[in-house]
DNA sequence: ATAAACTCTCCCCTTACTGGAAAGTAAAGG
DNA sequence: CCTTTACTTTCCAGTAAGGGGAGAGTTTAT
């Protein structure tokens, strides 16, 4: 099929499916002739395990990673669980910054008048000096 | 004062600092000799403004809003207030889906063995059809 | 006087794509 | 068979927010 179709069947932009085969990631068969991208169903099973792994957070990197373990039959699944728990923990630690500004941030709205007055808390809180 | 003591004052890096500097944001006095940048202590609390706001993931665009409220002295604190929750608002939405991501990516860690055995839920559930 | 430290501009690199232009190809309609 | 429309191709540029480094000029310290 064209790359419209597997596009469209695996979730994707079909820009994002080019991009994928130039950098090497789904590399499909190219029409000498035409340069037309011709694309099995196999083809589209990665395009989606991709899809889905970068919903994940993956990074194109690790879905490269992913994907050569998804192809390889003798794989140990411990890499996998590895990979998994590192980004695991980096979500872990992003989650943990997200809060401390959420609560920060919050902090500072509720302590804002939110009128039409000048004087505003939140921009003394940004003026003060550096907080690290 | 030149750009390296501005910007440590600021705790900004240098080329940070050049940037905000390119980009209009903290356009400091650049002598045509030399081409030397000045920056007076009213530079480098402004540097430290953004920093600030930078680090409440505040984007360059919002920034220079914050700033020019900032530095007007007769501003709404409203307007700050709006901005400030709607950021918040933003932080939360990334918050929520920081947070789904985490207990499916706990859910699949959970359930494979991370042995030497090849079999391994997670790479299962990321070939299963896509999920939405 | 010379070496070290600092600064300048300029250009490329990053992530993971997205958008657009110009041109070729395929499919559908009349 | 011809035309219009829908796809597809490559290439170029841009995004956010700077980082890295080259090569050249400047200031400061020894």
């Amino acid at each position: 099929m064209n790359i419209g179709k597997a596009a469209s069947k695996a979730g994707l932009s079909v820009k994002t499916v080019r991009y994928y085969a130039n950098i090497g990631m789904v590399a499909a068969y190219q029409d000498p002739q035409t340069g037309y991208r011709e694309y099995s169903d196999d083809d589209v099973a990665k395009l989606q395990f991709i899809g889905k792994a970068r919903r994940f957070n993956f990074s194109i990197e690790e879905c490269r990673e992913l994907l050569s373990l998804y192809q390889d039959k003798n794989r140990p699944s411990k890499e996998v669980k590895a990979l998994t728990l590192e980004k695991l923990a980096e979500i872990e630690e992003k989650l943990a910054e997200l809060q401390g500004l959420r609560d920060q941030l919050h902090h500072l709205a509720a302590h804002c008048q939110g009128n039409d007055r000048p004087d505003c808390p939140i921009l003394e809180a940004l003026s003060a000096s550096p907080d690290r």
